[in-house]
DNA sequence: CTCGTAGTTAACTTGACAGCTAACTAACTA
DNA sequence: TAGTTAGTTAGCTGTCAAGTTAACTACGAG
């Protein structure tokens, strides 16, 4: 298991849960101290404090200490990250069905041959139909 | 809680698994069996078939039955609603940071006057130092 | 009809995580 | 110094998810 996996693994793993995601959204308008976070939901400190922990954790946000306070700080890398994964995915599989639309078309414009048609590209699937 | 939070919810905790993941980059490229998406992995075909009605749940593939096979198909749209919503709060904060940079701007501008200087935006949050 | 292939369901174990209360630390305030 | 505010740590409980094995369904081939 590689380091980006675990990187990955944990800040999807945070952004899993919906009050995680409330912080984070907070903190996406303007840093906030753990009881202003907090203030939204019917939930204990010592529970946000674990969610805050969670979002440090995957480096989702940092902390710094200013007297009693510790302001919270959304941190752009683990979301980049994240939605990068995404990103090549959506763009591998957009790839895939141009080159289907190619495909389809190389097919017509040589149809009077009629070759059996494959419905999908097929790598190594079983036969489709 | 909204259908919306409850299908990011499931989306993200589907991502979280690095098999999970791996599966779905493997049918990025193209549909698959169920056999065929085991074949990397050191887990019995259960442990798969419960990723994959994982994946199913959330969204994230579909699956129809070809003789005794259930091929595999990547669903885009649920890909879509995660990336949407990590890209709304990039958003967010890059528009906030842009903010501050016209802050900071304005102040250059009449810092004649001195007035004392605030780090951040601040909104709600105490003083900061 | 029997056998092999593809895959699922059931039942169980283990481990992680969300939430709580109670008790603690750290810093300011009077 | 004592009290207040901000937040964390520890310990507990209940729930849920990941993985296993064993047994089952569904389809096709001989």
């Amino acid at each position: 298991m590689t380091v980006v996996q675990e990187q990955l693994d944990s800040t999807f793993a945070a952004l899993a849960d919906p009050t995680r995601r409330a912080i984070v959204v907070r903190l996406a308008r303007g840093d906030a101290t753990v009881t202003e976070l907090a203030a939204p939901f019917a939930m204990t400190l010592p529970g946000i404090s674990k969610h805050l922990k969670v979002l440090e954790r995957c480096g989702l946000i940092s902390r710094t200490r200013h007297a009693q306070f510790r302001p919270c700080h959304l941190e752009r890398a683990a979301l980049d990250s994240a939605a990068s994964w995404i990103e090549e995915n959506r763009r591998i599989w957009t790839e895939r069905f141009d080159k289907l639309g190619e495909h389809l078309r190389d097919l017509r414009a040589t149809s009077a041959q009629a070759e059996p048609v494959q419905s999908e590209p097929a790598q190594e699937q079983p036969a489709q139909e």
